[in-house]
DNA sequence: TGCGTAATTGCAATATTGTTGCATCTATCT
DNA sequence: AGATAGATGCAACAATATTGCAATTACGCA
């Protein structure tokens, strides 16, 4: 939810402006991400008006704040729609539709960080984006 | 091996030149990913010139062929060491000295591939990048 | 070994994406 | 309403990526 973010943003003393509550909304009806130009492109087209700049700083401090991620395949951003714990970072990416799915297991994490040190490896991060076709598309 | 990514360049019918070589070589003997313009300062200051949109073009051919692989949370190339299906895509990478390594795990992709199912979800490319501490420098 | 040809590279121009410093504006508190 | 810390816009720039075309080169073959 809108309302959601933005108090998450005023609780950690950040300001609920006018841009930053514009990017929010495209983020929060949009399913497939959004790069900052295509973000500043979508405003245009509604006569809203965003810098370029602006919008990256946003974009980073949305992320920071974990209302929003940025998926690595694509280099766009979508809204965070689980409140997980912000070390994962998982997406199922629709090849056909293009729309994502979020989604954490903490069975999985388990299991690769299992994995990871048997390989004498300490993880802290886990990223992982698969890519295919949702249930929609796959009926089609 | 060298001699292995040249060879598997001829077999699939294309021509082993110079610049190929070079990029190849330089991927060989550097651990961590690096980067296009990365790529071309180090022939340059060993005395060699290859202009960027070269590098670029060689680089996709390599992720092409399975040769080298993008590292998406960092945007850099390496070389590819492992022969496994190309399906699939993962590394672990060192917080502290940045070295990769990259796995491949059967079963893990398996188990990944049936929880996406369970959501509904039919995935056919895995992409994991773990970040955490490789075992040296967990030691230090 | 030298030639012909298709593949590859370099170049120039341009597009796209991302960053910095500073002046101006605005959300919030009183 | 006014003060002020924080946020935005602007301008300039840096870095990264792409395209079309002319020049060059690897490779097969005589």
């Amino acid at each position: 939810m809108l309302r959601d973010s933005i108090r998450a943003l005023q609780a950690q003393g950040y300001k609920a402006t006018k841009p930053r509550k514009l990017v929010l909304h495209i983020l929060e009806e949009t399913e497939r991400p959004l790069s900052p130009y295509e973000i500043q492109a979508i405003l245009r087209a509604r006569g809203k008006y965003l810098n370029h700049v602006t919008i990256y700083r946003i974009l980073d401090l949305l992320c920071h704040l974990n209302l929003a991620h940025k998926v690595l395949s694509c280099g766009g951003f979508i809204k965070c729609s689980l409140d997980t714990a912000a070390g994962c970072h998982r997406f199922m990416v629709c090849q056909d539709c293009g729309a994502i799915q979020e989604f954490a297991d903490e069975e999985l994490c388990q299991e690769e960080s299992g994995f990871a040190r048997s390989l004498g490896f300490h993880t802290e991060h886990h990223l992982s984006e698969f890519s295919g076709l949702c249930s929609r598309c796959y009926m089609k």
